[in-house]
DNA sequence: TATAGAAGTGATAAATATTATTGAAAAGCT
DNA sequence: AGCTTTTCAATAATATTTATCACTTCTATA
């Protein structure tokens, strides 16, 4: 497991590669998303990366999230609610996820699927695992 | 395997449970939703359920999903893309879905995830696996 | 170091998606 | 029938996301 320095390290690597500039605002978003455990949203984000850069424009992070997404830097999620969220971590992980109040953890599954390269005439290469439950605060107030 | 006919008798029959009314454009959103096996999207649904009712509202196409969602007959399912997509196939089953075009398939997957009851603090009851890859129309857009 | 060109940014407008409100119609009850 | 409650659809309002554009910053090359 990599830590956040090594990760911005490959980030501005990867960026240098591909011909992205490294902008501040670009590192400031993905720091704030390295930080964060909780998959924010993208509205989350920007209030995140405004007390330190509070001339960023919301129109910025949305653009910057695209760009990480498309460079594999970020994966968005999509769980409950409509508005999209985001996680930095890409490795093989999955998520639990409350039904009551859409809290994601992140969890690391031992088990394994192993899944036929040929689905339904779909080239397969990837899958993710959403398991889906109470937590424990919700489940406590479900006593009530 | 309940049959589409099966099904909307049940839906009939839950919603004189619960005291909900069995009006023409339940029905015909259910129904709708019945027959279609690529998760539309509330705009989709709302373009067919006009072909019976030219009159409906969008809203009303919403509240009803909100309604069914909630009684448990549809699930809303979201991955790619930023709108809503509905289900109305709530039996274990799993999802195939194009990275490239966010197309949706169900699929049956016989390997079975022994998910621990307890995990995390969360009181877990259900899990879904979500495969992605590349469609069939996608992967021959590609090697243009 | 001057400068052309590409890429990136912020502000705002436009486009989409979703929810709340409101008055009318329908259903239930007596 | 009259009264009350629920549900309806349309409109308005809000939330979310994307596009536009003038301006700035960076990079490469002379």
């Amino acid at each position: 497991m990599q830590n956040t320095h090594e990760k911005l390290e490959f980030f501005v690597k990867k960026c240098k590669e591909i011909g992205l500039k490294i902008t501040p605002q670009r590192l400031a978003i993905y720091e704030v998303l390295l930080k964060s455990y909780n998959h924010p949203t993208v509205e989350e984000i920007y209030e995140e990366v405004k007390k330190m850069y509070p001339y960023v424009s919301l129109a910025t992070v949305y653009r910057t999230l695209e760009t990480l997404e498309k460079i594999g830097l970020v994966k968005r999620v999509c769980f409950w609610g409509n508005s999209a969220r985001y996680d930095a971590n890409t490795s093989e992980h999955h998520h639990l996820i409350c039904k009551k109040c859409g809290r994601i953890e992140d969890i690391d599954l031992d088990q394994k699927l192993s899944i036929p390269e040929n689905l339904q005439g779909f080239k397969t290469d990837s899958y993710s695992v959403n398991i889906y439950g109470l937590c424990p605060k919700c489940q406590s107030n479900q006593q009530v």
